[in-house]
DNA sequence: GTGGGAATGAAAATCATTTTCATTTGTGAT
DNA sequence: ATCACAAATGAAAATGATTTTCATTCCCAC
């Protein structure tokens, strides 16, 4: 395993804490930073195991990467400009308990997200 | 637009409703059925379109599809056997609503889904 | 039977991501 | 300073899912 390229968080916490790999690329060679895509992916990879960003899926299947608290929490986020609010989940987690019980599941987990336009945009 | 080959919804069927476009071919061409994996896509597509699968996305990216009630709901599903269960998230409707109206976002939508091991894993 | 649009699928193109591998860089001992 | 060795880097190739192209086949209304 390889450590995270400190250039390649900083990058990120500029984009707004919200992009894709190849976005971070292309923003830091604009930025005239040299640096290639593989380290970029694996400085990623790095971040996403310290749990230091968070990722997930655009709906083509692109991953994005974004900072993230280390508490558990959900998200809301704006449709049109991606910004994203942490927010707190005590109903969902009663929900997701009971639901699970309910049907003898266990060792659950879950994801939840809302997304909608703020009031900026 | 096409229209979906019902062969590819009758595969998606039989493999527990639950699968991946390249699965979906793989398996009728094991059964000996004819079909080209462009014909496999577009029908998924049509289905997505005419919301009677659902489409999410493996860890790696890859869609999957699953059969699909058409009334809003959420999913409990088991992460040994794909098993997956519809439910209903009352509680979860009322913290989107309460969340996004807080926070000032309009026009919301979420996502919530609940994985776990079932009780015959 | 004929014409035209829809459906099909093979092959090529796309595109994100991973792998390979040779090179560079950093570090610590001598 | 020199050497040795491990970690980091990145260019290029490989991978793999998905989409696009395009020529062919099907189907149906006339
Ligand atoms: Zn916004
Ligand atoms: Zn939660
Ligand atoms: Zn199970
Ligand atoms: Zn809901």
């Amino acid at each position: 395993m390889s450590r995270s390229n400190p250039r390649v968080l900083s990058t990120l916490e500029r984009a707004g804490g919200f992009a894709s790999a190849q976005e971070i690329y292309r923003l830091m060679q604009r930025e005239g930073e040299s640096i290639g895509l593989t380290t970029v992916y694996r400085s990623l990879q790095s971040l996403v195991n310290d749990k230091i960003v968070d990722v997930l899926r655009r709906d083509d299947g692109e991953a994005i990467y974004r900072l993230c608290g280390d508490a558990h929490h959900h998200h809301l986020v704006c449709k049109a400009c991606g910004d994203t609010v942490e927010i707190e989940g005590g109903a969902i987690e009663k929900w997701a308990k009971v639901m699970a019980e309910e049907h003898g599941f266990r060792d659950v987990g879950h994801t939840a997200e809302i997304f909608g336009i703020c009031s900026k945009c």
